[in-house]
DNA sequence: ACGAGCGCCTGTCGGC
DNA sequence: TGCCGACAGGCGCTCG
């Protein structure tokens, strides 16, 4: 469920704190429980009760879609894949349906990750490469420019929306983000990616962009049962919407399956340039 | 290198 | 009302 926005929302937090909920820098682990086994990834859960418990959270950050807790000496990793979530609460609070992993804290509160679908995963570890080695560029890094861009769309064949729901490629882009995206830089969704020329890398790095500051702003996007306070899916130009008319030029957004995702588009403004006249 | 298909899970929604 | 399939913000794996 979470993309980049909704993840860098929790984190902000998590780690400021928000309303009466003070943050979480500083706190120490006194207890942990995984109520879902397959939901810790690694270590096993004797050593990683073992080694969780006494160490104090000293930074939170975010690498894409991943969630990081730096420890005293190892770091604590989320991924909250379709529908994890993570919360604060007082430790008399009633464990909820879907809680999976609780970890209680020396003053007195609860860090719990509660996860519908069970796909989230958690893992600890002195050596974070180990687990986010393979991820490309952040959006809003330094190495991330449109010349970038612009060669590695021309050195992939990929359609597009493949490859940017590709995390190796770029991380934290998700379905609904790579939608928007693709909407603002005027591409179809199936453009293989070696055709975009310069300009349309240009367009395609500014939406990218402007579509995760948006989120942002909008603390993330809440549809259906997983609610998280952000707002961004009133926002939405094209993400569900099929049917419904272009917010530019009034045409009704298409909705099409690719790499079993469902793809929304607008016909008229993500045309498929013209083949051009072979005969 | 790349795409298709499936598995992992639970919940919601629309159609009959 | 109940049942059933489609679908859901992700990603790792196989196979061709």
């Amino acid at each position: 469920m979470p993309e980049l926005p909704e993840v860098e929302t929790i984190r902000r937090w998590l780690r400021q704190g928000r309303a009466d909920q003070a943050g979480l820098l500083g706190a120490e682990i006194r207890e942990a429980e995984v109520v879902w086994p397959r939901t810790l990834a690694m270590p096993a859960l004797p050593e990683f009760r073992r080694r969780v418990v006494g160490q104090r959270i000293v930074e939170i950050g975010r690498r894409g879609k991943f969630l990081l807790l730096q420890l005293s000496a190892d770091w604590l990793i989320f991924h909250l894949r379709m529908s994890g979530d993570l919360r604060v609460e007082a430790q008399k609070a009633p464990r909820q349906t879907h809680d999976r992993a609780i970890f209680e804290l020396a003053d007195g509160r609860r860090l719990v990750f509660n996860d519908a679908r069970k796909f989230g995963r958690l893992w600890l570890t002195a050596e974070p490469k180990a687990v986010l080695g393979s991820l490309g560029p952040e959006p809003f890094d330094e190495r991330f420019t449109p010349e970038w861009l612009r060669d590695g769309l021309q050195q992939k064949r990929r359609q597009l929306k493949a490859l940017l729901l590709d995390q190796s490629f770029l991380a934290g882009l998700g379905n609904i983000y790579t939608d928007e995206a693709l909407f603002l830089a005027g591409l179809h969704p199936c453009l293989p990616s070696q055709q975009v020329d310069a300009a349309g890398a240009m367009r395609l790095w500014q939406a990218i962009r402007q579509v995760l500051q948006e989120g942002i702003e909008h603390h993330g996007a809440s549809i259906d049962w997983v609610y998280r306070g952000g707002d961004f899916q009133n926002y939405f130009r094209v993400y569900r919407r099929a049917g419904q008319p272009c917010p530019r030029c009034g045409a009704p957004i298409q909705r099409l399956r690719i790499g079993q995702r469902g793809t929304h588009f607008c016909p008229r403004c993500q045309a498929l340039p013209e083949r051009g006249g072979t005969w």
